[in-house]
DNA sequence: ATCTATTTATAAAG
DNA sequence: TCTTTATAAATAGAT
C-alpha cells in the first residue's frame, strides 16, 4: 500500500510473504494493543504464521476473553457431549452469574451517565433523584469524616499544649535551681556549661515545635 | 494520528470513546483479513466492547485457531484428572464472573451511598466528585428530553391550529351556502335540518376541543 | 454519516 | 532483519 497499492490476496513470493507478515504482524498487533487502550475493550488476538509460529496478544488475559466468548456462543452444540450434571448446572450458573454482570454494568454505566440514551423522561428523573440521595449521604459522611478529624487534632493540640505546660514548670525549677547555684558563687566551669547549654525556652516555642501534628491529607489544599 | 497526535490511554469523553471505538474496530478486522489473506496466516481476533458487545473474526474458523492455541499452551496435561478440563474451565468462570459481581455489587452500594464505612476521606471526595459528573450528565439529558418534548407540542399545537383555520373556512362557504339557500325563499324542510344540525362553530371552540394535547407526563406534576 | 488534514502503516528498495 | 522513502491507508476532529 506505498510505493504502489497492492491486491489483497495470497503473495506468492514466499521471501516477500514472510517480510509481509512480520511487518503487517507486527501493525496489528499495534492496533490491538492501542483499540483496548483507547476504548477499555477487552481483546484477544491470536496469529499462527504459515510456518506454525504463534504470536498473541490479550487484553486482561487470553482466558478471561476466551470464557467471555463461551458465554455469548452458548448456542454451539457441544457435539457428541453428555454433559454431566454437574457441568449442566455449572453452566447455567455461569450464564446466569453472566447476565446479573452485564445488568450490574449497565446500571452503573447509567448511574455514571454513560448510557442514558435507552432513558425516558421518568427514568431520568428517577435517576436523578437516587442520584440526589446518594450526593447527600455522600457529602453527610464526608462532613463527618471531617468534623471527626478536626476534632481529633484538637484533642491532641490540647494534650500538647498539656504537656509543654509541664515542661515549662520543670523548665522554670531547674533555671532557678541554676541560678542559685550562680548565686552562692559557685561559679565553677561545670555551672556555666550547664546554663549554657539550657537555653531558656520561650513561649513562641509551643507553636514551633510541639504543635507540628500533620494534616493527615496535606495533598489535598 | 490525524488532525492531531493523541495519546494511547483510555478516552475519557464516552461518545469520542465509543466513535473511536467503532472506526478503529472497523480497521483493525480490516487488517486481520488482510494479514491472513496476504500470508496465509490462520487468525483468531475476539473484541468485546466496553458495554459487552461482541465482536470477532477468526481465519479458518474460531474453534480450530483456539484448539491450535490450547495446543500450544498444553501445560502439563491432566489427562488423568478427575473433574473434566472442560468442567474446570467452567468453575474458574463461575469463580471469577462471582467475583466480579461481588465487586461491581460493592461499587453500586457504595455509589448509592450504601456502604460509606471503610471509606477514606480521598474515597469520600472522589465518590462526591464522580456523582457530580454524573449528575449533571443526567441533569443535561433530561433537560434535553424535556426542550424536545415540549417542542414536539409546539409543533403538534402549530398543526392543530392551522387544521382548525382550515376548517373554520370550510364552515363559513358551508354557513354562506345556506344562507343563500334561505334567502332565496327555499324554506323546505331540508334546509331547516341542515341548517340545525350545523351549529356555528365559535372562535373558543378552538381550545376546547382540538388543543386537547395530553401531556405524556401528566402524573408530575 | 461525511469530510479532510494529518498521522501511520507499509511496499519496495538498499 | 533494519533503514529509508514514497505513497497508500487510517483516522481525529469537525460538521
Amino acid at each position: 500500500m506505498t510505493r504502489k497499492k497492492i491486491q489483497i490476496k495470497r503473495i506468492d513470493n514466499t521471501t516477500a510473504r514472510q517480510v509481509t507478515f512480520s511487518k503487517r504482524r507486527k501493525g496489528l498487533f499495534k492496533k490491538a494493543l492501542e483499540l483496548s487502550t483507547l476504548c477499555d475493550a477487552e481483546i484477544a488476538l491470536i496469529v499462527f504464521s504459515a510456518t506454525g509460529k504463534l504470536f498473541d496478544y490479550a487484553s486482561p488475559s487470553m482466558q478471561e476473553v476466551i470464557q467471555k466468548l463461551d458465554l455469548h456462543s452458548e448456542n454451539i452444540d457441544k457435539m457428541d457431549q453428555r454433559p454431566s450434571l454437574e457441568l449442566q448446572l455449572e453452566r447455567s450458573t455461569c450464564t446466569l452469574l453472566n447476565k446479573q454482570i452485564v445488568e450490574k454494568a449497565r446500571e452503573l454505566r447509567r448511574i455514571k451517565g454513560e448510557e442514558l440514551q435507552g432513558l425516558g423522561i421518568e427514568e431520568l428523573l428517577e435517576l436523578e433523584q437516587m442520584l440526589d440521595v446518594s450526593m447527600s449521604l455522600v457529602s453527610k459522611t464526608k462532613n463527618n469524616r471531617f468534623l471527626e478529624e478536626i476534632k481529633a487534632l484538637e484533642c491532641k493540640s490540647a494534650e500538647l499544649m498539656d504537656k509543654n505546660q509541664q515542661l515549662k514548670q520543670v523548665e522554670n525549677v531547674f533555671n532557678a535551681q541554676t541560678h542559685n547555684l550562680l548565686e552562692q558563687g559557685q561559679s565553677s566551669e561545670l555551672a556555666t556549661n550547664i546554663c549554657s547549654s539550657a537555653a531558656p525556652i520561650q513561649d513562641s516555642d509551643i507553636s514551633n515545635t510541639s504543635l507540628k501534628l500533620g494534616l493527615p491529607f496535606p495533598d489535598l489544599f
